[in-house]
DNA sequence: CAGTGGTCTAGACCACGTC
DNA sequence: ACGTGGTCTAGACCACTGT
């Protein structure tokens, strides 16, 4: 692990461990420097990530400052894919209505950034929390990318088993999303009324080589959803 | 203006007015370092606030690629606050519903982060992109802050104001939403039926100083308003 | 193994805030 | 005026990609 990683990572957990409240002033730059024996620029770095984060706030001249609170329960817009992580604290459970590999069409090949007839992993789950119903998920992965998957990895987190079994590193993601009232087919599954109300997103996940290899319609149920997004000013 | 601002700036507009596609390898940093005339630092650091705005991205040991196309008509919600900026080509107007000072009670408070009776801007608006209606939206401002506001300002964009007219640095935003079923009394003001879908925005915005000086609660129609939000992974 | 992006250093200097 | 974060440099070295 790098230097500013660690140390990011050090800063991280005092915060949390230690329970700081917003507005915390923690020590100054130069301090952290010779505490941790590393140039400026390498902490410099390594607060970039936490403000980044959302995690501190640096007010030139002034100091560097603890930002947020823990909030628990919303669904992480921030975060590249996947509820696991922004969900740790509760019960992610899958079941899997279909399972099937396809060759692309036109529609498909357009949104996966890829060639008519490539084969392609077709996946359609209800996905819960704790036991409650949280969205209808219709996803696609590239079998060039993903050589092996099964019904059994898409019980659980797929994106857990990509991370560490496949070892794929996520580079970006896009995300859009509008309202909807609810088809009968979608509100069946979701066990809701036809022309109640939903959030219907689209998701597109790159690796870091900049080769998207997913895309997700996600249908979420808006009784038991909930949602959070940061931004921070790029200077 | 920065150095590493203006050679992000003069990058990003060779991406855009030569229109390159996604995927499009762009010089190396030493060549940019070159071309430039500064270290191979300060061209590293403009990189990395366009791959952060998600105009490029890196590979180590590849290169350099431009990566996404114009996406228009989406609210941005990687953007700190307000569409103005996101929805550029678009005609944005409001209707001013309500225009109050108020002292702050135990809710406004503890929302926006002040002390109990501190006055308040209370402000109610229906926003329209080009002519149909947008969202309804509640919004509280600290006059401590922001010592002077009008109907007026408010009938165009009060962001607009506040960065030009008063200067003030925003520095970072959170934003909690969710999916509801429209009540009588919004339904009638977005023009819309009592029981059909909506998205519920609570944002908060804070200086560049850590202090919050706006809270909003937006409801958006959801024929006319679609989103957007990108994820770059964090190293 | 050559090419290219990423990390790290030590130090100079700049810009903003606070007292 | 002083403290503190931010920019910038030149150069060494590391780590990943692709031929």
């Amino acid at each position: 692990m790098l230097k500013y990683q660690q140390i990011a990572k050090e800063i991280e957990n005092y915060i949390y461990s230690n329970s700081l409240p917003q507005g915390t002033k923690l020590p100054t730059v130069e301090n952290f420097a010779f505490d941790y024996k590393v140039s400026k620029s390498t902490i410099v770095k390594a607060l970039e990530s936490l403000v980044l984060k959302g995690i501190i706030y640096q007010v030139q001249g002034s100091g560097i400052f603890v930002r947020r609170r823990n909030r628990t329960g919303y669904i992480d817009f921030n975060i590249l894919a996947g509820f696991t992580s922004s969900l740790k604290e509760f019960k992610i459970t899958s079941k899997v209505l279909d399972f099937d590999i396809i060759k692309a069409d036109n529609k498909i090949a357009q949104l996966l950034e890829c060639n008519l007839n490539d084969e392609i992993y077709k996946i359609k789950r209800i996905r819960y929390i704790n036991n409650e119903i949280m969205c209808y998920e219709e996803s696609y992965y590239k079998k060039s990318v993903v050589p092996y998957l099964t019904k059994e990895i898409a019980k659980e987190s797929i994106f857990e088993y990509l991370n560490s079994a496949l070892n794929l590193n996520m580079g970006f993601s896009d995300r859009y999303f509008n309202i909807i009232k609810l088809d009968k087919h979608i509100a069946n599954l979701l066990e809701l009324n036809p022309n109640d109300p939903a959030m219907s997103v689209l998701e597109q996940i790159y690796l870091s080589s900049g080769i998207m290899f997913n895309f997700s319609k996600i249908i979420y149920h808006y009784k038991h959803t909930q949602f959070y997004s940061q931004s921070t000013s790029i200077k």
